[in-house]
DNA sequence: TTTACAATCAAGTAATCTATTGATGGAAGT
DNA sequence: ACTTCCATCAATAGATTACTTGATTGTAAA
């Protein structure tokens, strides 16, 4: 079949939504969103065998998604650019806008944990700039010293319950993680409010502030 | 295999991008963006059968990127929302930058055709305001009847070389249609520098016009 | 060189997707 | 009621994709 220019240049963009068009490679992606990872690893936290991890990725990285450097025997993968994110961002808008099945899953799992309205990007930015709030990292701390939000300080969800003393009770936390469906943040949020605490949570994680060119910081 | 909240949302995301994964869907998205049609109209510009572009049809029904109605004896089309438009820009802005497959075939059609830089739709505006160009929609007059850039006129591109005369000569013309991707401006832009006229091409088309919620005109 | 380990490759099976064909449903006109 | 036409549905064969298993490559350390 002979194909016209623009049906071989939409057959490109087709297979760069391809590479998208799986719940393992996204989550993959919402990983590696939050810093560079060697394949076992990623192959432990989604939940995939070495092999199937391995060709997954290939997969992203043949779509121009991602990309990956070797250092000694480990392979490393990152996403190929901030885009990436921005497109993630753009699935995520869309899907939600017209999957009432999404919405359905929401309640069901994070009803009531959420009653109160999640606080955007630029929120935070003001209320960190009026000296009110304490900004809350809620990832494991290898995630968070590949780069955070500046001024967050870093409680990983399993610990939070044995390190309530850091927290300054008069001021109200924002909690994040690693993105709008990452559900430690939630978590966060709940576990302070039962404990009589001011929290909120931010309306998504890390990779979308990054993507939005706001400031960094990094602790390694 | 059981799935945890996030997965389930991630499998949703994954069918919507996966509704993206095909170049005849995509195709099909390009022709809705430019307004509705009936599922006969739409196979025929895209080059399948019936049956074929209805089933594509509701794929794309399904993942809720596109809408549909019954008048009479026809079903027509149509694009969810503007939101499409947006997701459909973000594939190709991130497609494009990592593609080096694209720009391959864009040099290989299009190189020579396109010496000069497009016009942005900011800058159009601006030309426009100033009164010292021609907007000139190149597309068939159907789809501009269903709405087109306010104050163009329409020579579809078959007729051009035959409507010359009602283009001033003085005045810069800026063409567009479909997308980045359509080949009417290109072709367009092309036979008018032939002739000597001064002529550029708006960097996308109307579908992106639209979703950037820039005003519009309709002349039925 | 040998050993160990990270990651990829290769092959096979099961599942899913695409396009064609012919049949069915739904609405308008005769 | 009958016919016509648009569109969808159903069934099929062929192609593509996902995941597993076991072998292979590349690098570092013993």
């Amino acid at each position: 079949m002979s194909m016209g220019p623009k049906q071989a240049i939409l057959a490109e963009f087709a297979g760069v939504a391809r590479a998208l068009g799986h719940a393992h490679r996204l989550e993959l992606l919402e990983h590696l969103g939050q810093g560079e990872r060697g394949v076992d690893a990623l192959a432990a936290r989604v939940g995939l065998s070495l092999a199937n991890a391995s060709q997954h990725l290939q997969q992203l990285r043949r779509a121009g998604l991602v990309a990956n450097r070797r250092d000694g025997k480990f392979i490393y993968y990152r996403l190929a650019d901030d885009g990436v994110t921005d497109l993630l961002t753009a699935l995520r808008r869309q899907s939600e806008r017209n999957l009432a099945e999404v919405d359905r899953i929401r309640r069901g799992y994070f009803a009531e944990r959420d009653s109160f309205e999640p606080v955007s990007r630029e929120d935070l930015l003001e209320r960190v700039a009026s000296g009110l709030v304490t900004v809350l990292d809620v990832r494991p701390s290898d995630e968070f010293g590949q780069g955070h939000l500046p001024g967050a300080i870093n409680i990983p969800l399993v610990e939070l319950q044995n390190r309530l003393a850091e927290l300054d009770p008069d001021r109200e936390v924002i909690a994040y993680c690693r993105g709008a469906y990452c559900v430690f943040a939630f978590e966060a949020v709940a576990a302070l409010r039962a404990q009589g605490r001011k929290a909120r949570r931010l309306v998504d994680g890390f990779p979308e502030w990054k993507a939005a060119g706001l400031p960094l910081a990094t602790s390694i």
